[in-house]
DNA sequence: TTGTACGCGTTATCAA
DNA sequence: TTGATAACGCGTACAA
């Protein structure tokens, strides 16, 4: 079914079809209304590439996410989808997990597949390319700070929340506060260790490099760092672990060698991933308002398509204080 | 850059860099030398809107998922996009939330941007719909089965599994064995249920209707349903949850009533979602082949894309045993 | 082996 | 307000 045809059957040209699905021209209500029901009875429905091919435009946004199974950026994903709903605009969706290879074909893949706007969540592709495309389409980046684009941008305080993370382990009143972190090259992860340290040192308390382990942000690591850190020679009332998916680990750690939580060691995690609620004990952790920037992203590449100038909110980190931490004991 | 200025620039016919493109037919050693040069000196990106519209393939394959931010259908869509890669074909998901609305609307969105074959993860979206579709494009289901397209749906054995999870409870000596059900309309949750019901049959057990929670398949109603279970006045020492997500809602549930799992309680559910492996304790559930289920749908769909015969291999379920089960005491 | 000419389904330009 | 007609960028018979 295509338009020429639904044209034929209505006794008009394919140019007044056109414009009647695109809205794009006054049509007399007497034609209008016979295309339309022509519409309807042949079940037209139009051809994406064909239109795109002679638009220019596609009404699709790349979103660029590193691992579609990942539970961290699949809010950010249901916010993106909820803030194009509607607008006519529909997300494609692609994951570069992590690997500045796969997620430069995955920027080529869509950029060869025209969309219209992008939104990158993370990774570790080159800036220089993302201000290419953002040359190229409007772009908005999420989780990361490509300089010349900071407009654009959109990262979370991630010194801030893990500063109070700590914060909230010193007022409970621990003092060896261990922290596992992330993967050292990962600007979220020195954000997260330096807010570590500054809350250390406001308070007075030593830095001890040996209560610092480096972890890569999953499960396994996390319960890996917490057994050496058990197995160490130094003593330890608190973990904070640079995000929930570690901390996890780290809980399973505790839990093999019997030490309790909260009662024996306090454990926060970063993130406050839709599993932390239903940890045994509920995870004192750090919320990052996923969803919302996913709807925040939404809205500003909509609004570049219209052409108004970027706009993202200024969303902050939130400590959330659950079951995992308390008052130290001896 | 188009092909036709590539053509202009190396001094061919374009028809002669199509053919390099695609391998069509033979080129001259020489053309198609200096072809390929200008190709990657001009850094040419082909137009797959053109593309597509000219050859009638896009190259890519609709994934119709549920909840792209579910931990459930994650790991399919990462053996989706494996089995996928380096076959010149990407996934192109979509969510369509259990609701067949919007299902449909995903499947229609896919249909129009002409994917050359579709995977269907689950969902509700009527089965005629679904096998339209499969006429105009090949088509692999999971998860659910749709008459007259067997040969192109794979299910798991949710009986079975069932019945292997209960089983296992039963011959660690429990005898008040509770379910905690999915969603009654669920083809999976009825399943899941029958083989509980089969195993407590063959050994003898009464079924109690008591002991038999309505769920939803997610965390909170797993939590509601094990506390109403520990308010009731029914005595139990295992429950059985229809899925990991409910079971650790129950585990929360125990938890707060100072009940120990697996001491007290033993607790068992089915997916193993990533996270089960580090709950504490470690939760034992049933292991549904879900990333074996993506690639094998990926291959299958490929294959239809050739031609051959739809193959989809058997697969089974596993009951993985961890530290959540245990011997019942007294 | 290579090039020409046409078609894919739609939008955009221009004239009427 | 409407309708030809020309792009859009590529694949592919067909002819050479």
């Amino acid at each position: 079914m295509t338009l020429a045809e639904v044209a034929r059957a209505a006794g008009v040209s394919a140019s007044t079809v056109s414009r009647i699905l695109n809205g794009t021209a006054n049509v007399s209500a007497e034609k209008r209304e016979v295309v339309e029901r022509t519409l309807t009875r042949l079940n037209y429905r139009p051809n994406v590439l064909a239109r795109g091919l002679a638009s220019g435009r596609t009404m699709s946004v790349g979103v660029l996410t590193q691992d579609i199974s990942s539970p961290f950026y699949g809010d950010t994903l249901r916010g993106l989808e909820q803030g194009l709903a509607r607008s006519g605009y529909h997300p494609v969706v692609i994951s570069g997990h992590w690997r500045a290879q796969e997620e430069m074909e995955a920027i080529d893949f869509l950029v060869t597949r025209r969309v219209d706007g992008m939104a990158v969540l993370g990774g570790v592709a080159p800036d220089e390319r993302l201000r290419e495309v953002a040359g190229q389409v409007p772009l908005v980046a999420l989780g990361r700070s490509v300089p010349g684009l900071e407009a654009q941008c959109l990262r979370l305080d991630n010194h801030s929340g893990a500063y109070a993370a700590t914060r909230h382990l010193i007022d409970l009143g621990h003092r060896a506060i261990a922290h596992i972190a992330g993967v050292p090259s990962h600007r979220d992860a020195q954000d997260r260790l330096s807010g570590y340290r500054a809350a250390l040192e406001d308070a007075g308390l030593p830095f001890d490099p040996d209560l610092v382990l480096e972890g890569d942000f999953l499960e396994q690591s996390g319960f890996l760092a917490a057994t050496r850190l058990i197995e160490g020679r130094r003593m330890f009332t608190a973990i904070f672990a640079a995000n929930d998916q570690m901390a996890y680990g780290a809980r399973l750690a505790l839990y093999r060698r019997g030490l309790r939580v909260p009662e024996d060691v306090s454990l926060v995690g970063f993130d406050d991933l839709p599993g932390s609620i239903y940890t045994t004990p509920p995870l004192t952790t750090v919320r990052q308002p996923t969803y919302e920037m996913g709807v925040a992203a939404a809205a500003c590449v909509l609004g570049l398509l219209r052409g108004e100038p970027p706009e993202l909110p200024p969303l902050g980190v939130e400590l959330i204080v659950r079951e995992s931490t308390a008052r130290r004991r001896l």
